[in-house]
DNA sequence: AACGCCGCCAACCGCCTGCAA
DNA sequence: CTTGCAGGCGGTTGGCGGCGT
């Protein structure tokens, strides 16, 4: 036996909503509040809405804080790294991003980011770029099938590899601040930079932390440390790229 | 001008979760 | 502990507008 519905779907308006509608749903919560019941404030406020639907039209489009216009490059940024370590999550993702819906979020990437990154892992041909394309490269290298995204499970197992950290004043970067700048003026990130340098003869622009991430500055003219100071004047980012996927496999680092 | 295609996005659907009775 | 309900969420759909032919 099936659910019951929420509503009688033959007694409710469906569809687009009027202005007229809108200007009613908006008054009424912000006179009345939803009172905690979505279900009967369509009644309440006199529509003939479904109390989902109601809801549905207030957060992702009638609420105040709504941030309306196109995703900013910081945005993109922040929504490919998530979804890289956490998936389709997009009410977690969303709540990373001021004033933006999970529906926002998802049609965005569903219509957009999915196939700017794809691309963008399709022409690593040059030497400098962004750090949100960057960032995308190194998160398409964990793909086994490069035109595909990273899907759940497989964001979920690389979730389960033990991470290095290198010491608790640098354990800053996570999935809410993904583009963490590098402390290199920390004497013990210099140490393990210097450590991981011998070990694997790598580079030290290119380093973990927290969750997976790559912790760099670039300025578009070169990685810079968090004072301005060039680490690396022209650097290879494919090399990068390369460096942090086999460091993210590992579990032997420090 | 008419038509078809395609991308965007608002809205719906149905499942899952949390909570109160 | 079980059940039923409402809210929350992610996947999907369908209408609309822009663009090319």
């Amino acid at each position: 036996m099936g659910r019951s519905p929420c509503c009688d779907k033959s007694k409710v308006k469906r569809g687009p909503w009027s202005p007229e509608e809108d200007t009613i749903l908006r008054n009424h919560i912000q006179n009345h509040g939803t009172g905690g019941n979505w279900i009967a404030l369509p009644h309440k406020a006199g529509l003939k809405r479904c109390g989902k639907s109601c809801r549905l039209r207030w957060l992702n489009y009638l609420r105040p804080d709504i941030k309306l216009g196109g995703f900013t490059e910081e945005e993109d940024d922040i929504i490919s790294s998530l979804y890289v370590n956490i998936g389709s999550r997009w009410s977690v993702i969303a709540s990373h991003l001021r004033g933006r819906t999970d529906n926002d979020v998802k049609n965005h990437w569903n219509t957009k980011l999915k196939k700017k990154l794809s691309s963008s892992y399709n022409s690593t041909t040059t030497t400098t770029t962004t750090t949100a394309t960057m960032t995308t490269s190194i998160n398409l290298m964990r793909c086994s099938d490069p035109t595909t995204l990273l899907p759940k499970q497989e964001a979920d197992y690389y979730q389960t590899i033990p991470k290095p950290i290198f010491d608790d004043s640098m354990n800053v970067a996570d999935y809410q601040q993904p583009m963490m700048i590098s402390n290199s003026n920390d004497a013990n990130f210099n140490d393990n930079v210097s450590s991981f340098q011998e070990n694997q003869g790598s580079s030290p622009n290119a380093f973990l932390m927290g969750n997976n991430y790559a912790s760099w500055r670039d300025n578009g003219d070169g990685m810079t440390n968090s004072d301005g100071d060039f680490l690396l004047e022209d650097f290879d980012f494919r090399q990068v790229i390369s460096e942090v996927a086999n460091f993210n496999h590992s579990s032997q680092w420090f």
